[in-house]
DNA sequence: GCATTAACCACAG
DNA sequence: CTGTGGTTAATGC
């Protein structure tokens, strides 16, 4: 299940780690260790010690927490990308989990490692403060998205945000079950159910099982801002 | 009151 | 894991 990765020469280098020297490239590939990993695998786990930074390096994944009622899906993303630094840097334990939604190639860099490298190296660190931004800021739409919209405004957001920021495509397979898709927009499975067939029915988009084609995004633009 | 929205429940593929 | 129908509670004219 491990190599021993060549970071060098990797393909999926982040934009940060293209700005550390030879001598922390070699740091780094003496302190991560690289794992594929299949559809529904645990990253790591609420709850759980935290102790490594994960590096995303292709693939989707859900970020999710336990609340107090349900499981909520707070984000889905893809590689690449950091996954765990707000957990792992300051926080002793996992304060959510990341599950895979499809085939994944992880790095799992020990923290320690990686705190050097912010605290020695300011242009790594600086690409690294550009994606936490990124990802607060897509995160407080997200928060707006779930209060302040009908379910149906929720679902077309979510559909609109799975073709722009994850597939690039009108033509794409849910990652996740009607189920978890309420989970992650604060809605029930039946509602997603019902939802779903309507945007089918009024030609807005296809709906095949799993497989979601839209059809009238300009529709689905206005549905996802009024409702 | 009356309509709308969405959750909850139950049952069936 | 999904889809559907009935019921119910909350909210807004």
């Amino acid at each position: 299940m491990f190599d021993n990765p060549s970071c060098i020469n990797c393909v999926f280098k982040s934009p940060a780690t293209k700005f550390l020297s030879d001598n922390e490239i070699i740091q780094l590939e003496q302190n991560c260790a690289v794992a594929e990993l299949k559809p529904g695998e645990k990253i790591f786990k609420q709850g759980v010690f935290s102790s490594n930074i994960i590096y995303l390096k292709k693939g989707i994944v859900k970020l999710h927490i336990e609340g107090p009622y349900k499981e909520q899906i707070l984000k889905i993303t893809k590689g690449p990308t950091y996954l765990g630094i707000p957990t792992t840097f300051d926080e002793k334990y996992y304060r959510y989990s990341a599950t895979t939604v499809e085939e994944t190639g992880v790095c799992f860099i020990n923290i320690e490692t990686f705190r050097k490298f912010v605290q020695e190296n300011g242009k790594f660190a600086y690409e690294i403060i550009i994606e936490l931004c990124k990802s607060e800021i897509s995160l407080f739409k997200k928060c707006i998205n779930r209060s302040q919209k009908n379910a149906r405004g929720r679902i077309a957001d979510a559909l609109l945000f799975l073709k722009e920021e994850i597939y690039e495509e009108s033509s794409f397979r849910l990652p996740l079950t009607r189920n978890e898709l309420g989970d992650y927009v604060n809605t029930t499975r039946e509602s997603v159910s019902r939802i779903l067939n309507e945007f089918h029915n009024e030609k807005i988009i296809k709906v095949t099982g799993r497989d979601i084609s839209i059809l009238n995004e300009k529709l689905l633009n206005i549905i996802s801002k009024t409702g």
